[in-house]
DNA sequence: CGCGTTTTCCGGAACGTTTCCGGTAACGGT
DNA sequence: ACCGTTACCGGAAACGTTCCGGAAAACGCG
């Protein structure tokens, strides 16, 4: 039967490794040596080689690579969501990294279950993958831990807890963000100044939380309890916390949003008890997410290197991939105060 | 080396289905039936092995199940971005979907680049992945159909070009949605109504354009050439292409952009004009993204079920993947108005 | 010319699965 | 008692690669 159209019977698979060695006539371990850039193979074989593989469109098929040599070329990444811009960001950076390293992403949303991320991690570690990025990541330090003595490699972005030597973990300065914020505002002249914060178990709130607390005490600003309340990073959260403060007897003068939704529901609650911004409340975000820039007034906020914190992260879990005797490092990427509209002097 | 000598020497790699085997005492092969979940097992046998499955935690390699049973349980996804919500959305969708059938996303940016997207997709091709879904892909309907004669399996969502009859793809009804848009404001009294269009060679534009230039012609409204203006999705480009339309002799009254970038985008040039909107000036946006909502005043925009699009996506290739004698389905998925407060009675 | 060394290449054994094929045992019908 | 089913299970052949050990050829050197 010579086919209808191209070629010959119907679904050809694709060429293998065997079949360019034959035409090339050389063996497949040489093909193999070619293609993989070992240096042991004369220049006129390689050169054959190069050509047949080229004429076919031969490419290694991954499965069998990994099988064989344990190195998948894959990197699992949990992410509680994908399309907060925060996550997706972080994401984006992280798979521009690895692209340059001909690696790909494999992506595993854990909606934010426990139980879902390790049975996934269970699964990933189990030769699908070479190593791993979590991104806020819900397991404990033993967990982890567990994971680090069985030989897998993973990195943490932006962890929950604070983590132990062993494990490697990428972070925005959190603390010195919230200082950051915090003078910018006393240098505003406020002084009565509250925070909405994350979830309180959350590492990056305790961070930025010293900041604020760093904050205060150097300028001698006594600490007002109520001036304190907690969101959970969604911009309804932020507008009931915000409502709270703005209702308080005293009301402060600015607020401290931990993430840029808050602050963006902050915004909202203002503006239905017909509060003016930045006339009669300054509010500061954290993050510099999309939203930040396309709000009215724009929102003045403490940038996170998203992205960066992605590729950084990918240049951790690389490095700790290569050398088999690693050192988790732990980094801590600087943050910059972005300065729009929703501050102003007092 | 004699014996298997297991002990608890820690280093040993992943178990193994063979260990499964001999600590269940039957053979690699029932082990994998019943990991298959095959029904020629006796209950008996299967409760065994599971015992045994899940005190080792053992969960089968997937490079050797790719190689053994050609399917590795990885779907590629070319997008050209990751972290614009648009994308992250159906990303999301699409992920969620592939969830529930135990499989996973392999990420592959683009960056808008055709060749990258080509010699990516050679690759997934090539026994890395089941198949794909492409994500507004830049290939051409010969290209594309090239890979569809050569067996493999993918699903356009939100196609560039009109696809042929060859190719299973998903879209929004953005004619439909378009027409929506246009009632809406023709309801509230605008006859004058200019368009932000995306780029001319896009095919979501040219189907809405339909939508806008079927609504003007139903109402007995002539055409306006320079109330057509070309804008590129992002928001710089609906500030520049909003300025012009604003700065037409005979402003039009209300105006409605092809996503929410450039709503945005002319939101601000209006607000930058002393315009208000939506007094002076109506404007309704396209996408329903996460900025349609938090902008001031909200954004009166057509939703696109990005989610669902992703879902849908993923049904359908499944549905392809699992029937060797498959019809290339284009579905489109309905669009719904959001009314917010850019629009108002003239 | 002999002998060690290097360079270049090859054969073949893994890697961990799935799955085809065949075999055994139990059982019911004749 | 025999045969034909059926239900269950094991052996072993793939799958496409990498990589180790070593062979053949080429080379350097006394």
């Amino acid at each position: 039967m010579s086919g209808p159209g191209n070629g010959e019977s119907g679904r050809r698979s694709r060429v293998t490794i065997r079949e360019i060695a034959e035409l090339a006539g050389v063996s497949i371990a040489t093909v193999s040596r070619v293609v993989n850039g070992r240096d042991d193979v004369s220049e006129e074989t390689r050169e054959v080689v190069q050509r047949i593989v080229r004429e076919h469109g031969y490419s290694a098929n991954r499965s069998a690579r990994g099988l064989s040599a344990g190195r998948t070329g894959f990197v699992g990444v949990t992410v509680p969501m994908v399309n907060p811009p925060y996550f997706s960001t972080i994401l984006s950076g992280a798979a521009e990294a690895l692209d340059e390293l001909d690696m790909r992403i494999v992506l595993c949303p854990t909606q934010h279950e426990h139980d879902r991320e390790v049975t996934l991690l269970e699964r990933l570690m189990h030769g699908t993958t070479d190593g791993a990025l979590l991104i806020l990541p819900e397991e404990t330090n033993e967990e982890l831990e567990v994971l680090v003595n069985y030989g897998y490699r993973f990195v943490v972005v932006d962890p929950l807890v604070r983590l132990n030597e062993k494990i490697p973990g990428v972070s925005a300065a959190n603390t010195a963000g919230a200082h950051q914020a915090m003078r910018h505002l006393f240098e505003l002249g406020h002084r009565r100044i509250a925070v909405i914060t994350g979830p309180r178990y959350g590492f990056a709130t305790e961070e930025r939380l010293r900041g604020y607390h760093g904050a205060l005490a150097a300028e001698g600003v006594m600490p007002e309890p109520a001036y304190e309340v907690e969101g959970d990073f969604q911009i309804v959260g932020g507008v009931k916390a915000g409502g709270q403060l703005l209702d308080l007897p005293d009301r402060p003068t600015a607020i401290l949003a931990f993430n840029d939704n808050l602050a963006i529901g902050l915004m909202q609650a203002a503006r239905t008890r017909g509060l003016r911004v930045p006339e009669d409340i300054s509010i500061v975000g954290f993050d510099d997410t999309e939203g930040a820039a396309i709000v009215t007034p724009g929102l003045t906020t403490v940038r996170q290197p998203l992205a960066e914190m992605g590729r950084m992260a990918v240049s951790l879990l690389i490095r700790s991939l290569d050398s088999p005797r690693f050192e988790a490092l732990h980094v801590e990427l600087a943050t910059r105060l972005i300065v729009r509209g929703s501050t102003q002097q007092l």
